[in-house]
DNA sequence: CGGATCGTTGATCAACTTCAACGGTCGTGG
DNA sequence: CCACGACCGTTGAAGTTGATCAACGATCCG
């Protein structure tokens, strides 16, 4: 559907606007790489085992990935919302195969940018290279934060955090996903929540 | 010491031939815009509060980074030994203050790159901002595989992780600070280590 | 040689998990 | 449009993992 494009396209586009000075005809021609992909909650992305071919802008929905432990419960390692996002990286980067799934947990739009195209993108331009150069390294960062509150607080403190820092996503998101994303089991969650604990 | 200089350029120089191909020149000018430093063990490099103003290449020794947390206790957040990066990178990327030490636990020699510096890098040349998007993203990629190891396993197992992947690592570290980069108490990977857990 | 630093060990304790049972809600097929 | 099952969150009891505390031993370095 056109206009659901264009609307989806739109957001990206302010998207690279506040990161990075392009021309017209460079944001375009960036834009144009993309394709439109729309998913129903519970669609999947990418299972194990297969390489990722895209990264995933979410335009509207929200998606997470999970690896499944040995125990084969979900452990969820990351979500992405409206202007986030999300994939296996280290598969798309590396050209492994991908050790997550990655899911929709609402009906989502997502732009898709496979890998190969990104590659000639970078390739053909030094203003393509710096943008993905920037993703990379913001993504870096946040990663490193994440370690660094998993590795410092108690789970009480790690829920408080995200609640403080993501106050609308925190009560979005399934509670399962959220739970395992903080390092901790539904039930404890559901009791910090509640005041239950001890 | 020049002779010191040559050995640790030429380390560097290795790193970034195996990376990418770069003409000579090029090769000439990255390298020519790092300065050495050398550190007795102890020295610190960053303290928070401070901009990181470097990234650090380690040509030989080993540091670590880590954050106090409420308790006045450090906890080890990355590792660097020969060939490997290290700075507060969230720091040195935003621009913002470090929240990180970074200290050397054996005497080493580093080559540092400024941010102004290798900002004027990435722009002159297309090459030089594609190694710096890769160095980014293997960080970031590296850093998902941490989150998920540290969500998804025991203490023993991760452990018997990094005791796997890195084993001359295992014996050369401060036990005190592997033990908190695993996410444990120094006691408790004390235990583990003797086989006095339950 | 002497003090500081680092690792070790055991006892106790707290944080968090596991397990099991239940209630509510949502969406799907009849 | 209703009914039923699946899924999700909640609660409490019991169990486990790993932290804390304290004391001691070894080692390193000045």
């Amino acid at each position: 559907m056109t206009a659901n494009r264009d609307h989806s396209v739109n957001a990206l586009r302010q998207h690279f606007q506040s990161k990075i000075s392009l021309t017209p005809t460079e944001t375009e021609e960036l834009l144009a790489a993309f394709r439109e992909k729309i998913l129903k909650k519970k669609q999947i992305l990418l299972k194990p085992g297969q390489v990722a071919e895209v990264r995933n802008y979410v335009a509207s929905g929200g998606l997470r990935a999970y690896v499944l432990d040995k125990d084969g419960n979900d452990q969820t390692i990351q979500f992405a919302v409206e202007d986030w996002w999300i994939s296996d990286y280290n598969s798309y980067v590396t050209r492994q195969p991908a050790t997550m799934f990655v899911e929709a947990f609402e009906d989502s739009i997502v732009l898709q940018l496979d890998y190969e195209t990104e590659m000639k993108l970078k390739k053909s331009n030094h203003a393509f290279e710096t943008i993905f150069r920037m993703m990379a390294e913001r993504s870096a960062a946040f990663q490193q934060r994440r370690i660094i509150l998993a590795i410092t607080q108690s789970a009480q403190e790690r829920y408080a955090e995200f609640q403080k820092r993501y106050p609308s996503l925190s009560h979005r998101l399934p509670q399962y996903a959220l739970a395992t994303y903080l390092g901790m089991t539904k039930e404890f969650l559901s009791k910090i929540r509640n005041n239950r604990v001890k």
